[in-house]
RNA sequence: UGGGGCGUGGCCAAGAGGUAAGGCACCGGAUUUUGGUUCCGGGGAUCGUAGGUUCGAAUCCUACCGCCCCAGCCA
């Protein structure tokens, strides 16, 4: 398959965390080692901000002869399913990404985090505190005072170890006692003020079972996590930044293997919300049909909306890697999508507002079949044949009563071509009386145009699709625009439902579709040529009962020259 | 008035002392049996602001301004 040519490969320049590790490679650092991880915590869907962090993470390996792990971070079994990490699993490996034997839990580590943590009690380094949540809290000081020290803190080696000991045995009720590292309660990074080590939680894990009853934190399991797989370079989002110290905090006082953590700008794509928790009130509330609804910024919403994978990529590598807040415009993604599905998508004919047609000197009972070109993007793709015959289906919008002067499409007396099939001239039309709105067009056609060519070499302006009426099978189609009305949902904060668009789906019934979509397969990109890209939808689609989803219509500089003329008119 | 980051055209993003790449978007035009694709061409940034160093600064220094993150026993 051809390259695009925004592919990350066919970039020039490098961001800079590929700079940094190709920096440490040369100078030897990890022993020229790159082997990188992706580190999602599996309590929800995988969103195409992570499509970020897989392909920064998996390229910076690929191209380092590394290896890249995958690695659930599961600390926290309130909010983690195993229903989750199979969806990620499989979301990873439909963007194109192997991690082999290399899939990893975090719970996998509690023991030897566990050993970790007795070693840091014996060192003096961390103590069993009795304070609540909301003590700690009070504790903890503000931004611009700092905090106060557990009366706590000096407790004795063997009280802590005593304690901790019991925490995990089950001793002691949920909140009741933490165990906390003992670092700095001034500081001005407040991940360093006597951070929480782990909690009680009598709650069973997706994984351990009931085996614990004390979960390790996020902040005490991550860098660990990293260290015991011996991954060079951490690439994580920017919030971590702040906790960077905290980690090497923990590797130090370990004295274990120390990876270089590297933050990076998360994505944020204008018309939609990545936030999990965000995402997850839309699937609860019923706002969209589920983590996998098309509309969704989810993998799995993309891959049923029939977004290529290789568009995803393509996307991430153009994008670019930085430290700087930005938010992507949505058109930027359009782009890869379109670009991808141009040289990948079969053409085909649907008609999706029907306005039946009738040509008058063309024979009752006769229909032929017309050779029609697969993908003029792709030789291989072949042709197949379209049923013609007297009465067809075009769009209602390819005819209009009083056409404007540009308008190259079907009008009282004008002549367009059918594509791939004749000339047709428009010799009358009619009306429902009640709704005036035009019902049948009357219509001839030339049959020396045979094909869409003529042989005296008149010229015809328009080309429109058709389907033949008794053919043409019918279908659902769904036009889908973006979920959100404005560019940044997310800076309202909580209010973003309200920026919800209502009009992120229209659903159309009656469709008339050429019969070889009878045969679409889910999983294939079809071309609606003059239209856009449709796919078969994944899950309601069923045989006799079509569906198909509009993954990005085509661009339609008709309609930008409709949309001009009309706010000039204003 | 704590700490950590970031400020280059509408949106992204290279450049790291030698006089502003590239992509998306936008606007023209050519080709076209998709008003698609492709192909040409175009407009638009003195690089947050103000000083300073230098023959020369987006790049170095200073001071301001603005934006983002952090007060979960979430990740």
């Amino acid at each position: 398959m051809a390259e695009a040519k925004n592919a990350p490969e066919a970039r020039e320049t490098q961001n800079f965390i590929e700079v940094a590790v190709a920096s440490d490679r040369a100078a030897g650092r990890f022993d020229g080692r790159v082997h990188t991880r992706f580190p999602p915590e599996p309590n929800g869907f995988l969103h195409i901000g992570h499509a970020k962090a897989i392909c920064l993470g998996f390229s910076l390996a690929e191209t380092n002869e590394g290896l890249t792990n995958l690695r659930f971070d599961d600390t926290n079994p309130i909010k983690e399913e195993s229903k989750y990490v199979e969806a990620i699993t499989e979301d990873v490996r439909w963007l194109g990404y192997e991690w082999g034997d290399r899939l990893y839990y975090a719970s996998d580590y509690f023991e030897q985090l566990y050993e970790w943590a007795v070693k840091l009690i014996e060192a003096g380094k961390a103590f069993v505190c009795d304070l609540s949540a909301e003590e700690i809290r009070a504790h903890r000081g503000t931004l611009t005072e700092p905090g106060i020290e557990s009366p706590f803190r000096n407790r004795s080696v063997d009280e802590n170890l005593d304690l901790f000991e019991r925490m995990r045995g089950g001793e002691f009720e949920d909140g009741s006692r933490t165990l906390r590292a003992k670092i700095d309660m001034a500081s001005g990074n407040l991940n360093l003020r006597d951070p929480v080590m782990y909690r009680v939680l009598h709650t069973s894990h997706h994984r351990s079972g009931d085996q614990w009853c004390i979960y390790p934190t996020y902040d005490w399991a991550h860098g660990q996590s990293d260290s015991i797989e011996g991954i060079t370079h951490s690439t994580c989002t920017l919030e971590f930044e702040n906790h960077r110290p905290l980690y090497d905090w923990y590797l130090d006082a370990l004295g274990v293997h120390h990876p270089r953590q590297i933050e990076f700008a998360p994505l944020n794509l204008s018309n939609t919300i990545l936030s999990k928790r965000k995402l997850l009130q839309l699937v609860n509330d019923g706002h969209v049909s589920g983590w996998d609804d098309p509309r969704m910024p989810t993998l799995s919403g993309m891959r049923r909306r029939g977004f290529p994978p290789t568009s995803i990529r393509t996307f991430c590598g153009m994008i670019g890697v930085g430290k700087q807040a930005s938010l992507i415009e949505l058109a930027q993604l359009e782009f890869c999508v379109r670009e991808d599905l141009n040289r990948t998508a079969l053409r085909r004919s649907a008609v999706l507002r029907p306005l039946k047609v009738v040509i008058e000197n063309y024979p009752e009972e006769q229909e032929e079949k017309l050779e029609a070109i697969n993908n003029p993007e792709d030789d291989a793709a072949g042709t197949r044949k379209v049923p013609f015959s007297r009465e067809l289906y075009i769009e209602r919008s390819d005819f209009m009563e009083d056409p404007p002067k540009k308008y190259f499409r079907l009008g009282p007396g004008r002549e367009v071509r059918l594509r791939y099939g004749y000339f047709i001239r428009c010799v009358g039309f009619e009306k429902d009386e009640r709704t005036g709105d035009v019902v049948e067009l009357r219509c001839t056609y030339d049959p020396e145009t045979r094909g869409g060519h003529a042989p005296d070499g008149r010229k015809v302006k328009g080309t429109i699709h058709w389907v033949s009426a008794r053919h043409a099978i019918e279908a659902t189609v769904r036009l889908y625009n973006s979920l959100f009305a404005c560019p940044d949902p997310g800076a309202l904060g909580d209010a973003f439902l309200g920026a919800l668009n209502p009009d992120s789906v229209e659903t159309i019934h009656g469709a008339r579709v050429e019969p070889s979509l009878a045969e679409a397969e889910v999983g294939l990109p079809y071309q609606f040529e003059r239209q856009g890209y449709y796919c078969k939808d994944s899950v309601e689609s069923k045989r006799g009962a079509l569906v198909f989803n509009r993954t990005v219509s085509l661009r339609d500089s008709w309609a930008k020259i409709v949309k001009k003329a009309r706010a000039s008119r204003r």
